[in-house]
DNA sequence: AAGAGTTCTTGACAAATGGCAAGAAATCAA
DNA sequence: TTGATTTCTTGCCATTTGTCAAGAACTCTT
């Protein structure tokens, strides 16, 4: 199996040894969803970290209404972890679901546990990986918290175009804080500038 | 110089021994600020891990248009960190301002460093802070996302009633992401019925 | 205690977004 | 290919929140 999609993603967010990379990645394993499939659903605790090597994802909450939130959409190449039901091995209120059929990596949270205690270079991976997306959440709260929807669409279509073209509008909406009719009323009124 | 708040801390999170602890805090420095000053400014380069001993204080950020976006209150014990900046060491868009006396300990990057890769313990005790951290900004910005102001503004008085006590209004009003007018409305809304 | 500066409240009005329902368009499954 | 299902758009109207400005209340400094 060809692992150098997986193995690139280390090197592309900082300078690492290939035997090191190869090291770490040596426990993945490869596998397949089709679209619309859970990798991780409500009330489960995640065993696993998860690579998404290709496709598109989301993850999502019902919310004290019972309504859909979307909390993230991911594009390939990415990790994919619910970080609090992974490291403190509780349930999620998360579901993880595939938008596209998609092809993954996994490893179990003992190998993590064992690479994190004894390979220095993936600490500093795994902190870094933490660091940047906890600065990407603080990034979409401030969005939130100080812009108009109109402004929070635009800066999604510059930042990621390419969701636009395999994720429904709906779950756009859903992710940016507004409802799928307020979306497709920004939508037209931006066309028609 | 008493370290039981910060020691305490360590124990309240997560199993630990005495010792591994004094051996973490060990490096730990204390000192004050006043009301209003800046623990760590903006477009700087945080090089220091501070624990809130004691005080109020906050994040903000100026965002396009130049207004104030609170991104955080802090109210004691809890670590303050700008993770990115930190870790990463590059300038932080982010300002860190006392909103009370207050009082720290901190430390430098250099230990922290020695730290998470000589303490095993220690490298658990920052990811589960991480963990932590990252949960919390989720959260907020589910509520964000789908609650309306008045039911966040509810919310944080009952998560947090402790602020109201000692943060001016129109900061945890940047904080829910409305105006303080609109804060002072649901306020009064919310106080006759 | 006085004055300056800041914070909070309020009113009038405007802008942004939501709720609902219906139809159009696109997608999916057999 | 066809029918069923889901997604997207649109209109109408309600609700929420913002803007601006003025005054009241509070806080800080001297």
């Amino acid at each position: 199996m060809d692992k150098s999609i997986l193995n690139h993603y280390f090197h592309s967010l900082f300078p690492i040894e290939k035997e090191v990379v190869e090291k770490i990645t040596h426990s993945f394993n490869h596998f397949h969803l089709n679209k619309n499939a859970i990798l991780l659903d409500e009330n489960t605790v995640s065993t696993k970290t998860y690579f998404l090597e290709k496709g598109y994802m989301r993850s999502f909450i019902f919310n004290e209404e019972g309504e859909e939130v979307t909390t993230n959409i991911y594009s390939a190449p990415c990790f994919v972890n619910d970080f609090l039901s992974f490291f403190k091995q509780q349930p999620t209120r998360q579901i993880y679901q595939t938008l596209s059929p998609c092809s993954f990596w996994e490893t179990s949270i003992d190998h993590v546990q064992a690479n994190f205690h004894n390979i220095p270079e993936f600490r500093e991976f795994s902190r870094l990986l933490f660091v940047i997306n906890y600065h990407e959440l603080n990034e979409r709260l401030i969005e939130m918290a100080s812009q108009k929807a109109e402004t929070r669409y635009v800066n999604l279509l510059e930042k990621k175009p390419e969701i636009f073209q395999h994720v429904p509008l709906k779950i756009i909406a859903s992710y940016l804080g507004i409802t799928d009719s307020s979306l497709s009323r920004i939508r037209k009124e931006i066309s028609t500038v």
